[in-house]
RNA sequence: GGUCGCGUAGCUCAGGGGAUAGAGCAACGGCCUUCUAAGCCGUCGGUCGCAGGUUCGAUUCCUGCCGCGAUCACCA
């Protein structure tokens, strides 16, 4: 709750008890913000009060609203509409809080706070094809989230958790080996995880003839799936690297680094970063162990062929594998064994994935079976399921091409921004600072198209909207922002004022002037309920409302040509606290804001 | 089939036990000799999937149904 409507709630409590000599029920004191369509800046709901007034709503609205009135000073007027009884905040109030407001360092945020870490892992690349699409919003969710969570006073580690060994980065190396003829990206001028890619997609290619070849000699298709020589081959790496072959690792550690500065490119562009990367290499034997100790003290059960199981029939799940009998582990082993890792690294209060919710089975698993273990910090995992992103011809499948990679994504956008900039008669490449301005907006307008949307839906990816930058877009805030600035330029070279001296009268602000502040007096709110709900789309919505408000007053209302000293002062003071909103709102969702556009 | 999630304007999305359900896009019409028109204003557009239930009040909560999706691997 904002301070108005706790202060409201209490006080309606208070008005209760001396006019009615009753006690309401919390649930019966509805108190909300007043629709924009009455006068008004809170609302209190009569229905449910009717039962203790035994009076009409009008009546007891009236009784109500002139008891707050006259017995607390924050109410000014009041009016009644039917049911509802419509309270006016004191221009004192809301002077007092632009005050404020102004002088606050950083407005909106709370500072970190002295307590054990959130500990949010993102990202979390497979070494063997480059990041599209689904990555992108995992990683900006991801980024945001951090900064949220960040706002909200919790000390944040970002983690990643790189999966490099397994199945799928052989079947690279192999195809490498064959048909590489000893590519580099050097030699190829590719980036490497493009590399990479390039061969796990031949590996692919060349396997299935291979396969119908087999099933041309009558072999089933699930047969020749496993025996087709190259397959065969990539599991016979993949043995040899577990046993640590030299010539094998060799080879994995130079393709893998390939990867990883591949992929630094584009971390670095995105403006993702983090504090700690996990190398599945590294933590996959931890989970081994665990799963072990947990065979000894019976809480797991080992079958007839040393397969072992963690049975969860009693919990109403199926029985989940977590050593094969060859004693290999599995993508649970493994998560068991960094969970464990991490809780020890840093002994987070919570420990949040940003991980798709196809992989909400898994996380439930993952939890009961820590339980199981006898890890009680299983419960601080948070599984932030995010849904997939969707194309309009349906998902993306790497078999049908439709994948969308995030680096040929990102060039698109930028080359729009350009395109847009040069059309639109502002900026030209080869400007001083066109380059990062159409990287800025590009990159904004990306972002804020996937971040507007709840993180719990599916979204759909329209290219076409994506690269539109007008409405409800990151470059129409982005666009506020720097008519803001400019505003602010022209006011400080005309040497006005850019503050309150006390002597303003707020009583005759208009209506724009009143939704821009009651827009900042938000804020806060919108910063604690995006962390609490980890829904960096509660910022980006508020954003675009604020830009909205902004533009609607910049419209109608003069500022830089206004007179009146103080009412100068009012809007000006309005302008830079909308400019710094945005700038800080738009910051948490990972975004930059250019001073002129 | 079991489990979970989602169905709001032509499209993409907000909202959410309360007042006439909101934006953007698309379509149409206005506003640049005045602070950046990537803007502003207006028109058009809805039985909030369907049916019950709880409630003074349901689009919101509950149940069932229909539709869509995810998942239920010795894949990750």
């Amino acid at each position: 709750m904002t301070r108005p409507e706790k202060l409201l709630f209490q006080n309606t409590i208070a008005a209760v008890q001396a006019l009615y000599h009753t006690t309401p029920d919390d649930s019966m004191v509805s108190v909300q913000r007043t629709r924009t369509d009455f006068e008004g800046d809170y609302t209190l709901v009569l229905f449910p009060l009717l039962r203790i007034s035994k009076k009409s709503p009008e009546d007891t609205a009236a009784e109500i609203g002139n008891w707050l009135i006259t017995h607390r000073e924050e109410w000014e007027t009041f009016q009644v509409v039917k049911g509802f009884l419509n309270l006016k905040l004191t221009t004192a109030y809301w002077k007092h809080f632009l005050q404020a407001a102004l002088d606050e360092r950083d407005y909106g945020v709370i500072p970190i706070k002295k307590e054990a870490p959130v500990v949010v892992e993102y990202s979390s690349p497979n070494t063997n094809k480059p990041l599209h699409l689904g990555h992108i919003r995992n990683n900006f969710l991801g980024e945001a989230i951090c900064n949220i969570l960040a706002a909200n006073g919790f000390p944040v580690v970002r983690v990643n958790l790189v999966n490099d060994r397994g199945i799928h980065i052989c079947k690279s190396m192999v195809a490498w080996l064959k048909f590489g003829n000893g590519e580099t990206p050097e030699s190829s001028g590719m980036k490497g995880d493009h590399l990479i890619g390039k061969y796990y997609v031949l590996f692919d290619q060349v396997w299935k003839k291979e396969v119908a070849g087999l099933v041309a000699q009558g072999l089933s298709d699930e047969v020749a799936r496993e025996e087709a020589p190259l397959m065969v081959e990539a599991r016979e790496m993949l043995r040899k690297w577990e046993q640590g072959d030299r010539v094998v690792r060799d080879l994995w550690l130079r393709m893998n680094e390939w990867v990883y500065e591949g992929f630094a490119l584009t971390y670095q562009r995105m403006g993702v970063h983090f504090d700690k990367t996990y190398y599945e290499s590294e933590t996959y034997l931890l989970g081994k162990d665990l799963v072990l100790k947990g065979l000894e003290e019976k809480k797991l059960v080992r079958k007839s062929d040393s397969s072992v199981w963690a049975d969860l029939s009693d919990e109403g799940l199926d029985e989940k594998i977590l050593l094969r009998s060859d004693g290999t582990s599995v993508y649970m082993t493994q998560d068991l064994g960094t969970a464990n890792l991490r809780f020890l690294d840093y002994g987070p209060q919570k420990m949040v994935y940003v991980v798709g919710n196809e992989q909400n089975y898994h996380f439930d698993v993952l939890q009961r079976i820590l339980h199981k273990l006898g890890y009680d910090w299983a419960s601080r995992i948070f599984h932030l399921s995010y849904g997939m992103v969707e194309l309009p011809q349906g998902k993306m499948k790497s078999r049908e091409g439709t994948v969308v990679d995030a680096d040929d994504l990102m060039d698109a956008m930028y080359e729009t921004s350009r395109q847009m900039s040069e059309a639109l008669g502002k900026v030209k490449a080869g400007d001083q600072g066109a380059e990062a301005l159409f990287s800025l907006v590009s990159l904004g307008a990306l972002k804020y198209f996937i971040l507007k949307v709840d993180p719990k839906k599916k979204m759909l990816f329209n290219p076409e909207e994506s690269i539109d930058f007008n409405g409800n877009t990151g470059p129409f805030i982005q666009y506020t922002y720097a008519r803001i600035r400019s505003l602010l330029r022209k006011a400080e070279n005309q040497g006005k004022r850019i503050s309150l001296n006390g002597d303003e009268d707020f009583a005759v602000l208009n209506q724009a002037e009143m939704a821009i502040l009651k827009a900042l007096h938000e804020y806060p709110e919108i910063v604690r309920a995006a962390g609490e709900g980890l829904s960096p789309a509660m910022i980006a919505n508020y954003a675009y409302d604020l830009a909205k408000a902004f533009n609607g007053f910049y419209q109608e209302v003069p500022v830089l040509k206004e007179e009146d000293e103080n009412k100068a002062a009012i809007r000006l003071s309005l302008v830079l606290m909308t400019g710094r909103v945005i700038q800080r709102a738009m910051a948490l969702l990972g975004i930059a804001v250019p001073e002129r556009m």
